[in-house]
DNA sequence: GGCCTGTGTTGATGGTTGTCAAATCAATGT
DNA sequence: ACATTGATTTGACAACCATCAACACAGGCC
Protein backbone atom coordinates (compact mmCIF):
# COMPACT_ATOMS: atom_id res chain seq x y z
CA UNK A 1 0.00 0.00 0.00
CA UNK A 2 3.34 2.40 0.32
CA UNK A 3 3.17 3.10 -3.39
CA UNK A 4 6.21 4.11 -5.49
CA UNK A 5 9.21 2.06 -5.43
CA UNK A 6 10.69 2.82 -2.19
CA UNK A 7 14.28 4.30 -2.93
CA UNK A 8 16.15 4.66 -0.12
CA UNK A 9 19.75 6.12 -0.45
CA UNK A 10 19.42 8.08 -4.11
CA UNK A 11 16.51 10.47 -4.34
CA UNK A 12 16.27 10.61 -8.09
CA UNK A 13 12.84 8.54 -8.60
CA UNK A 14 11.63 10.02 -5.44
CA UNK A 15 11.25 12.97 -7.65
CA UNK A 16 7.57 11.71 -8.55
CA UNK A 17 5.16 10.90 -5.67
CA UNK A 18 5.25 14.19 -3.42
CA UNK A 19 2.25 13.14 -1.59
CA UNK A 20 -1.06 15.70 -2.44
CA UNK A 21 -2.57 15.75 1.18
CA UNK A 22 -5.91 14.70 -0.82
CA UNK A 23 -6.86 18.38 -1.67
CA UNK A 24 -10.22 19.85 -2.64
CA UNK A 25 -12.98 17.12 -2.76
CA UNK A 26 -13.91 14.92 -0.28
CA UNK A 27 -15.73 12.02 -0.78
CA UNK A 28 -19.09 13.15 0.34
CA UNK A 29 -19.20 16.16 -1.71
CA UNK A 30 -17.68 13.90 -4.47
CA UNK A 31 -20.74 11.54 -3.87
CA UNK A 32 -23.63 14.73 -4.47
CA UNK A 33 -21.82 16.65 -7.01
CA UNK A 34 -20.99 13.78 -8.90
CA UNK A 35 -25.69 13.05 -8.84
CA UNK A 36 -26.10 16.87 -10.84
CA UNK A 37 -23.08 16.06 -13.42
CA UNK A 38 -24.43 12.97 -13.91
CA UNK A 39 -27.55 14.03 -14.63
CA UNK A 40 -26.52 16.61 -17.41
CA UNK A 41 -24.69 13.37 -19.13
CA UNK A 42 -27.39 12.73 -21.28
CA UNK A 43 -28.12 15.03 -24.80
CA UNK A 44 -31.99 14.81 -23.91
CA UNK A 45 -31.76 15.99 -20.50
CA UNK A 46 -29.03 18.78 -21.29
CA UNK A 47 -31.55 19.84 -24.70
CA UNK A 48 -34.75 19.77 -21.88
CA UNK A 49 -32.31 22.10 -19.29
CA UNK A 50 -31.38 24.17 -22.12
CA UNK A 51 -35.17 25.12 -22.96
CA UNK A 52 -36.16 25.28 -19.35
CA UNK A 53 -33.25 27.93 -18.94
CA UNK A 54 -34.03 30.00 -21.98
CA UNK A 55 -37.52 30.10 -21.59
CA UNK A 56 -38.22 33.65 -21.64
CA UNK A 57 -40.64 33.74 -18.14
CA UNK A 58 -38.09 31.84 -16.49
CA UNK A 59 -40.09 28.36 -16.27
CA UNK A 60 -41.43 26.06 -19.13
CA UNK A 61 -44.55 24.09 -19.52
CA UNK A 62 -43.97 20.90 -20.09
CA UNK A 63 -46.47 20.31 -22.78
CA UNK A 64 -44.10 23.04 -25.08
CA UNK A 65 -42.01 20.17 -24.96
CA UNK A 66 -43.67 16.45 -25.06
CA UNK A 67 -44.23 15.50 -28.95
CA UNK A 68 -41.79 18.30 -29.92
CA UNK A 69 -38.40 18.06 -31.84
CA UNK A 70 -37.56 15.41 -28.94
CA UNK A 71 -38.01 12.08 -30.86
CA UNK A 72 -39.19 10.14 -27.78
CA UNK A 73 -41.87 9.34 -26.18
CA UNK A 74 -44.02 11.29 -23.43
CA UNK A 75 -42.70 9.06 -20.17
CA UNK A 76 -39.77 9.47 -21.41
CA UNK A 77 -39.25 13.32 -21.77
CA UNK A 78 -40.71 12.92 -18.20
CA UNK A 79 -38.28 10.11 -16.45
CA UNK A 80 -35.82 12.88 -17.67
CA UNK A 81 -37.80 15.56 -16.11
CA UNK A 82 -37.54 13.70 -12.77
CA UNK A 83 -34.03 12.53 -13.25
CA UNK A 84 -32.99 16.62 -13.19
CA UNK A 85 -35.37 17.16 -10.59
CA UNK A 86 -33.77 14.61 -8.14
CA UNK A 87 -30.41 15.72 -8.99
CA UNK A 88 -31.44 19.27 -7.70
CA UNK A 89 -31.02 21.01 -11.07
CA UNK A 90 -34.46 22.28 -11.72
CA UNK A 91 -37.83 22.21 -10.01
CA UNK A 92 -41.48 21.27 -10.79
CA UNK A 93 -44.99 22.92 -10.02
CA UNK A 94 -48.16 21.72 -10.82
CA UNK A 95 -50.67 24.87 -11.85
CA UNK A 96 -54.06 23.70 -12.57
CA UNK A 97 -54.05 21.31 -15.72
CA UNK A 98 -49.80 21.98 -16.87
CA UNK A 99 -46.74 21.95 -14.62
CA UNK A 100 -44.50 24.17 -15.05
CA UNK A 101 -40.67 23.70 -14.59
CA UNK A 102 -37.90 26.14 -13.80
CA UNK A 103 -33.80 25.98 -12.94
CA UNK A 104 -32.37 25.60 -9.25
CA UNK A 105 -30.15 28.45 -10.31
CA UNK A 106 -27.98 28.21 -7.09
CA UNK A 107 -27.01 24.27 -7.61
CA UNK A 108 -26.32 25.13 -11.66
CA UNK A 109 -24.12 28.01 -10.45
CA UNK A 110 -22.18 25.66 -8.03
CA UNK A 111 -21.86 23.88 -10.58
CA UNK A 112 -20.11 26.17 -13.40
CA UNK A 113 -18.39 27.40 -10.11
CA UNK A 114 -16.24 24.20 -9.53
CA UNK A 115 -15.35 23.71 -12.95
CA UNK A 116 -13.86 27.59 -13.07
CA UNK A 117 -12.52 27.25 -9.40
CA UNK A 118 -8.58 28.54 -9.02
CA UNK A 119 -7.49 25.33 -8.69
CA UNK A 120 -9.11 23.85 -11.81
CA UNK A 121 -8.18 26.79 -14.40
CA UNK A 122 -5.09 28.34 -12.20
CA UNK A 123 -1.97 28.05 -13.94
CA UNK B 1 -47.40 36.02 -18.05
CA UNK B 2 -48.35 34.52 -21.50
CA UNK B 3 -49.24 30.92 -21.61
CA UNK B 4 -51.45 28.91 -18.82
CA UNK B 5 -54.97 28.29 -18.63
CA UNK B 6 -56.79 31.04 -20.36
CA UNK B 7 -58.75 28.84 -22.28
CA UNK B 8 -61.27 30.23 -24.68
CA UNK B 9 -63.36 27.99 -26.43
CA UNK B 10 -62.42 27.18 -29.63
CA UNK B 11 -58.70 27.59 -29.54
CA UNK B 12 -58.74 25.98 -25.83
CA UNK B 13 -55.57 24.44 -25.73
CA UNK B 14 -54.13 26.19 -27.73
CA UNK B 15 -53.00 28.49 -25.01
CA UNK B 16 -50.60 27.27 -23.62
CA UNK B 17 -47.83 26.00 -25.84
CA UNK B 18 -46.33 28.59 -27.41
CA UNK B 19 -43.79 27.30 -29.35
CA UNK B 20 -40.16 28.21 -28.27
CA UNK B 21 -38.41 27.55 -31.98
CA UNK B 22 -35.68 25.33 -30.47
CA UNK B 23 -33.79 27.32 -28.46
CA UNK B 24 -29.60 27.27 -27.60
CA UNK B 25 -28.64 23.62 -27.66
CA UNK B 26 -28.98 21.66 -30.98
CA UNK B 27 -28.45 18.38 -31.06
CA UNK B 28 -25.29 17.80 -31.94
CA UNK B 29 -23.78 19.97 -29.51
CA UNK B 30 -25.97 18.23 -26.92
CA UNK B 31 -23.82 14.76 -27.92
CA UNK B 32 -20.94 16.29 -27.21
CA UNK B 33 -21.70 18.13 -24.39
CA UNK B 34 -23.61 15.30 -22.79
CA UNK B 35 -20.13 13.17 -23.56
CA UNK B 36 -18.72 15.25 -20.84
CA UNK B 37 -20.82 16.05 -18.63
CA UNK B 38 -21.25 12.47 -18.26
CA UNK B 39 -17.29 11.80 -17.28
CA UNK B 40 -18.12 13.91 -14.65
CA UNK B 41 -21.08 12.13 -13.54
CA UNK B 42 -18.79 9.63 -11.07
CA UNK B 43 -17.49 10.35 -7.51
CA UNK B 44 -14.50 9.15 -8.07
CA UNK B 45 -13.59 10.38 -11.71
CA UNK B 46 -14.63 13.82 -10.13
CA UNK B 47 -12.28 13.41 -7.04
CA UNK B 48 -9.47 12.06 -9.79
CA UNK B 49 -10.33 15.12 -11.39
CA UNK B 50 -9.57 17.46 -8.60
CA UNK B 51 -6.54 15.99 -7.82
CA UNK B 52 -5.39 16.52 -11.36
CA UNK B 53 -6.32 19.83 -11.31
CA UNK B 54 -5.04 20.84 -7.60
CA UNK B 55 -1.20 19.75 -8.18
CA UNK B 56 1.08 22.11 -7.73
CA UNK B 57 2.87 21.96 -10.74
CA UNK B 58 -0.46 21.75 -13.53
CA UNK B 59 -0.09 17.55 -14.01
CA UNK B 60 -0.17 14.98 -11.65
CA UNK B 61 1.64 11.66 -11.60
CA UNK B 62 -0.77 8.56 -11.59
CA UNK B 63 1.50 6.94 -9.23
CA UNK B 64 0.25 9.68 -6.75
CA UNK B 65 -2.99 8.33 -6.67
CA UNK B 66 -3.00 4.60 -7.62
CA UNK B 67 -3.46 2.63 -3.92
CA UNK B 68 -4.18 5.78 -2.03
CA UNK B 69 -7.02 7.23 -0.88
CA UNK B 70 -9.31 5.74 -3.61
CA UNK B 71 -10.63 2.47 -2.47
CA UNK B 72 -10.42 1.06 -6.23
CA UNK B 73 -8.15 -1.10 -7.57
CA UNK B 74 -5.66 -0.42 -10.03
CA UNK B 75 -7.02 -1.10 -13.19
CA UNK B 76 -10.47 0.75 -12.26
CA UNK B 77 -8.08 3.87 -11.45
CA UNK B 78 -6.84 3.34 -14.94
CA UNK B 79 -10.22 2.87 -16.84
CA UNK B 80 -11.96 6.51 -14.50
CA UNK B 81 -8.53 8.23 -15.99
CA UNK B 82 -9.52 6.48 -19.60
CA UNK B 83 -12.95 8.34 -19.51
CA UNK B 84 -11.88 11.47 -18.80
CA UNK B 85 -9.26 11.17 -21.25
CA UNK B 86 -11.57 10.33 -24.16
CA UNK B 87 -13.95 12.71 -23.07
CA UNK B 88 -11.45 15.70 -23.92
CA UNK B 89 -10.90 16.54 -20.11
CA UNK B 90 -7.63 15.35 -18.95
CA UNK B 91 -4.85 14.08 -21.23
CA UNK B 92 -2.09 12.14 -20.15
CA UNK B 93 1.80 11.98 -21.29
CA UNK B 94 4.10 9.05 -20.43
CA UNK B 95 7.70 10.40 -19.01
CA UNK B 96 10.07 7.05 -18.33
CA UNK B 97 8.03 5.09 -15.97
CA UNK B 98 5.87 7.37 -15.30
CA UNK B 99 2.46 8.69 -16.72
CA UNK B 100 1.10 12.07 -15.91
CA UNK B 101 -2.00 13.72 -16.58
CA UNK B 102 -2.57 17.65 -16.79
CA UNK B 103 -6.41 19.12 -17.33
CA UNK B 104 -7.23 20.57 -20.48
CA UNK B 105 -8.57 23.54 -19.24
CA UNK B 106 -10.63 25.06 -22.53
CA UNK B 107 -12.80 21.97 -22.16
CA UNK B 108 -13.56 22.69 -18.53
CA UNK B 109 -14.16 26.14 -19.18
CA UNK B 110 -16.49 25.34 -21.70
CA UNK B 111 -18.69 23.62 -19.61
CA UNK B 112 -18.91 26.59 -16.50
CA UNK B 113 -19.37 28.87 -19.34
CA UNK B 114 -22.22 26.71 -20.11
CA UNK B 115 -23.70 26.77 -16.59
CA UNK B 116 -22.91 30.32 -16.38
CA UNK B 117 -24.45 31.17 -19.82
CA UNK B 118 -26.65 34.12 -19.55
CA UNK B 119 -29.69 32.04 -20.57
CA UNK B 120 -28.71 29.56 -17.64
CA UNK B 121 -28.69 32.07 -15.07
CA UNK B 122 -30.49 35.41 -15.93
CA UNK B 123 -32.83 36.76 -14.18
C1' DG C 1 19.07 -11.03 -21.54
C1' DG C 2 16.06 -11.45 -17.34
C1' DC C 3 13.60 -9.17 -13.36
C1' DC C 4 10.92 -5.86 -11.34
C1' DT C 5 7.62 -2.08 -11.06
C1' DG C 6 4.28 1.25 -13.06
C1' DT C 7 0.17 1.50 -16.44
C1' DG C 8 -3.01 -0.11 -19.45
C1' DT C 9 -5.98 -3.80 -21.62
C1' DT C 10 -9.18 -7.94 -21.73
C1' DG C 11 -12.92 -10.78 -20.15
C1' DA C 12 -16.49 -11.57 -17.09
C1' DT C 13 -20.11 -10.08 -13.97
C1' DG C 14 -23.51 -7.63 -11.27
C1' DG C 15 -25.72 -3.36 -11.23
C1' DT C 16 -27.56 0.75 -13.47
C1' DT C 17 -29.88 3.28 -17.18
C1' DG C 18 -32.71 4.73 -21.32
C1' DT C 19 -36.71 3.51 -23.65
C1' DC C 20 -41.43 2.30 -24.58
C1' DA C 21 -46.25 0.37 -23.89
C1' DA C 22 -49.74 0.12 -20.65
C1' DA C 23 -51.79 1.60 -16.64
C1' DT C 24 -52.51 5.44 -13.31
C1' DC C 25 -53.08 9.94 -11.31
C1' DA C 26 -54.58 14.97 -11.64
C1' DA C 27 -57.54 18.55 -13.20
C1' DT C 28 -61.02 20.27 -16.14
C1' DG C 29 -65.27 20.31 -18.56
C1' DT C 30 -69.50 17.98 -20.30
C1' DA D 1 -70.68 10.61 -12.66
C1' DC D 2 -68.29 10.34 -17.07
C1' DA D 3 -65.10 11.51 -20.59
C1' DT D 4 -60.90 14.00 -22.01
C1' DT D 5 -56.45 15.81 -21.93
C1' DG D 6 -51.89 16.54 -19.46
C1' DA D 7 -48.31 14.31 -16.82
C1' DT D 8 -46.37 10.68 -14.19
C1' DT D 9 -45.72 5.90 -12.65
C1' DT D 10 -45.09 0.88 -13.39
C1' DG D 11 -43.22 -3.15 -15.61
C1' DA D 12 -40.21 -5.07 -18.79
C1' DC D 13 -36.19 -5.35 -21.71
C1' DA D 14 -31.92 -4.24 -24.09
C1' DA D 15 -27.83 -1.62 -23.68
C1' DC D 16 -24.47 0.33 -21.04
C1' DC D 17 -21.24 0.90 -17.00
C1' DA D 18 -18.20 0.19 -12.82
C1' DT D 19 -15.53 -3.16 -10.90
C1' DC D 20 -12.18 -6.72 -10.35
C1' DA D 21 -8.86 -10.59 -11.51
C1' DA D 22 -5.78 -11.94 -14.86
C1' DC D 23 -2.95 -10.78 -18.38
C1' DA D 24 -0.05 -7.83 -21.46
C1' DC D 25 2.94 -3.86 -22.32
C1' DA D 26 6.55 -0.33 -21.27
C1' DG D 27 10.70 1.29 -19.25
C1' DG D 28 14.48 1.14 -15.86
C1' DC D 29 17.90 -1.70 -13.35
C1' DC D 30 20.60 -6.05 -12.32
Amino acid sequence: MSKQLVVLDTADQAACCTPITEASLDAGQAVDLARMFKALGDPIRLRLLSRITSAPDGEICVCDITGDAFDVSGPTISHHLKVLREAGLIAGERRGTWVYYRPVEANLRQLAALLDAPALVSA
